[in-house]
DNA sequence: TCAACTATGTTCCAATCGGTACAGCCAAGA
DNA sequence: TCTTGGCTGTACCGATTGGAACATAGTTGA
């Protein structure tokens, strides 16, 4: 068979999308390697761990994203108050408005929490710092700069969650307006 | 055998808390078999459906245990803003400060929502309307009173999360005075 | 007192789980 | 051209899965 793409950076995100679909428990060797072309072979070849190997692969990678994407521009913005809305629009563009699960907030609700506490943590605690960071430059004192960038990943999460019980993208999109509002006034 | 429990009202909490802490696909006939005391076939016998009907019981009865102590008593107190506060210290407790995780968020955030919507969706849609009820009879109009009882139940959902992956009570702490805070102020 | 019924433990089942072994395939370098 | 080594499909492993069957023990009503 012709070598057609054959890298895990390939993989990768095919394998991040069937962990938001089905969780990690959810996520069965069979449907991983029907989504993504590949025998259990070429699997165990990329990921010798296998699927642990798979669920940390995806989380560092998710945390790069967010880390170049998100966290950076937020921690070395000149103008924080435009990097806090343009963290807004990379969120309601990662997330599909709602219609995509965010994978950490998944595993940190389920028992693979334990397994993979740090990458959980560090998603989370690097993305409410560097938030604090912007809102500070911003003119926030850093109480009130951290008070108000735990709310906003508070309720981007909750979003997601309500967003998807109540299967209505509206949801996610009206909270996301309300967090950019609320970040720019900086007050209660 | 003697006859010491026997009963589906028995069972049903301990089903709770364990799919709580593996999700549904992480809950095993084993593990529920051992948490409950239940050979397989007495919990066959209460619930001839297997895995799925003890998931819509426990979703039936948590949705039961809310209509009670909270939904009601928002929608039919005489006094709103005190029973606002009630619903906060309800949920404060129900949630053990973060320390407990909802079942009916995790069971949205994975793919299994698919197979019991309804249960999640009315679960979400009455305690927004609820909440909504009840901020109306404190003076707030229609629209506000939606959109503060929507963020309340964002906050807690994402307060869930976050706490959960920093392991840390405090999260869900803070996160239920601002809302407490937010729903009796009644403004932005 | 004795059948009828309910509850329970044990055992078994086919299917599927995550994971391994391995033989071959292909493209590229020597 | 031949070799090499990364990739792939397949067959298979033991363990565990969700689920069903069944014999028996306890309870109850006639």
């Amino acid at each position: 068979m012709a070598k057609i793409v054959a890298e895990r950076s390939d993989v990768t995100p095919v394998l991040a999308e069937i962990f938001r679909e089905h969780g990690f428990e959810g996520a069965s060797l069979s449907v991983i390697s029907e989504k993504t072309g590949l025998g259990k072979g070429s699997l165990y070849h990329f990921f010798p761990g296998g699927k642990e190997e798979m669920a940390t692969t995806v989380l560092r990678d998710i945390g790069q994203w967010f880390e170049e994407h998100v966290y950076l521009p937020l921690r070395e913005a000149e103008d924080p108050r435009m990097a806090i809305s343009a963290m807004c629009r990379s969120v309601a563009d990662y997330f599909r408005s709602g219609r995509r699960v965010c994978l950490v907030g998944a595993f940190a609700l389920d028992d693979v929490r334990d397994r993979f506490a740090d990458q959980v943590r560090d998603y989370f605690a690097e993305w409410r710092a560097a938030l604090a960071t912007a809102l500070e430059k911003a003119g926030n004192d850093p109480a009130r700069a951290g008070e108000l960038a735990e709310e906003a990943v508070i309720a981007i999460q909750g979003a997601l969650v309500l967003g998807r019980a109540l299967d209505d993208t509206a949801v996610f999109e009206r909270a996301l307006a309300r967090v950019e509002g609320r970040l720019l006034a900086g007050k209660d």
